[in-house]
DNA sequence: CTGGACCTTCTCGTTACGTCAACTTCTAGC
DNA sequence: GCTAGAAGTTGACGTAACGAGAAGGTCCAG
């Protein structure tokens, strides 16, 4: 009892040209080949499809499910593993559906926690921001500040509020993060902190140093400070924390002990 | 003040190439591109990379990033449709990874719900099955099973042992479905009966009329409806409709009045 | 012998880049 | 001015799992 091509593909419900995928990968071979190039398959190749739409289901990758098939030899560690990842890939969208739903709830005006602008009110108060910094490390902190390039003065007003809901994001996932328990020194959150980073560059032309005082200036400036409490009262610290880890471990910087 | 591409990269984290990319697909376009081919990215170009990023993040596709920076027109709805499309796939990584969890206990051998064969058991009971067949549909039903090359005689134990998982695992999916509501005739559950007419066919090469005939013997048979009720007290009679909708619906049964 | 159904082997397109390869350009030091 | 090295450029191929389509061979019924 051999079948066609084509009463495989309506049996299981692939196509034919995935079959012949199968076959080019070696996934599942006919059990012959006509010598005018015709496939058939039988029972036990129907078998062993039944058993790779299965896997194929679950998501495993058709190599792993060659391989799991093949050398039967450690199918299930191999599903432990993928089983793993499924929950990891699982997780993460988690994290991502809550966000997409604050995202929205920002955009659409549901959420006023702060009608501040976060990195434009930054900017508004930028000779604030110089002179806290002078007085903390000297001249050569502020200097950055000089060029006028550094100023969003080219900014729409909709590129302003994009920028300060941008900027509000960032702090609530940050927030998210701080209260879940992750380090301010984790991957994750160094991750998120290259945001942080960039945005304030936006502003401003910090480098590594300029940057790590930033972590003095969130905790310290009262009206930083005030800003990012109003989303999240715990945050000011894990945030400066945050900072200095991400100047040292990403940026390369080494803490002073006086150096220019 | 003007960022080349390597600066860009260090700042954002993605590489080189990937901002070419960008520029080769429109996503991000440098401020200018100098007569000597080199790049140069503006503050703005920052932020609008700042929104791509994050959008990124949330698992949205790069053509549609582009869609909702450019045309802001409706970003919000196109967010709501990614919301759902990310919710559906989570709920569908839940019953994969519940699958994958019964899977690996089926094959460590901590579920011995049945020890009985499935697909093998049908098998082993084909003259049974074949009497039913015909009292209940005349000879024409029954004659599919003359033919020696329906019988599973070349397989190894081996085999036989994981058709009979695998066909366990299947009634148990089933048995989800009908547990959770959905209905016999829906599309989900005659995906997982092509998986169950596959498997039929393994051992008896029954067309769309003889897989009909099958839906009275799963409740009607007292070892069929033995077999399946013991993984599912509930299930035979949802089962035979599911068959009866597949027979119909996927294999273009007509009901019969009496025809041949 | 002809039409239609079914089969074949290319080949390109999809997503979001990684990874060479081959070359040009810029910059710093001698 | 020369040269090395860093940084830039444009191709082009590879990835996973096929879909779509082109161009052509094969089989079967009327």
């Amino acid at each position: 009892m051999e079948h066609s091509i084509s009463e495989v593909a309506r049996m299981s419900g692939l196509t034919s040209r995935t079959l012949r995928h199968y076959d080019d990968i070696g996934l599942l071979r006919p059990v012959r080949t006509a010598s005018n190039g015709y496939r058939w398959y039988g029972r036990r190749e129907l078998l062993r499809l039944q058993r790779i739409l299965f896997l194929r289901e679950l998501d495993v990758p058709l190599a792993q499910i060659g391989r799991i098939l093949d050398g039967d030899r450690d199918g299930v560690a191999a599903l432990r593993r993928h089983r793993a990842d499924l929950v990891a890939h699982r997780d993460r969208l988690e994290e991502i559906i809550a966000t997409v739903d604050r995202t929205i709830a920002d955009l659409t005006g549901q959420a006023h926690l702060s009608e501040e602008e976060f990195f434009t009110g930054l900017s508004a108060r930028r000779d604030d921001l110089r002179r806290d910094l002078e007085a903390r490390y000297g001249a050569a902190a502020g200097e950055h500040f000089t060029g006028a390039d550094t100023v969003t003065g080219g900014w729409t007003r909709e590129e302003h509020e994009q920028a300060a809901a941008q900027g509000r994001r960032l702090l609530r996932r940050l927030s998210e993060a701080r209260s879940s328990g992750t380090a301010p020194g984790s991957a994750a959150v160094l991750d998120l902190m290259s945001e942080h980073y960039q945005g304030v560059r936006l502003l401003w032309p910090a480098d590594a140093a300029a940057y790590h005082a930033l972590a003095d200036v969130v905790t310290g400036n009262p009206n930083q400070r005030a800003m990012i409490e109003e989303i999240d009262p715990l945050l000011p610290p894990w945030l400066a924390d945050a900072i200095r880890a991400y100047a040292v471990r990403r940026l390369g910087y080494v803490p002073a002990r006086g150096r220019e």
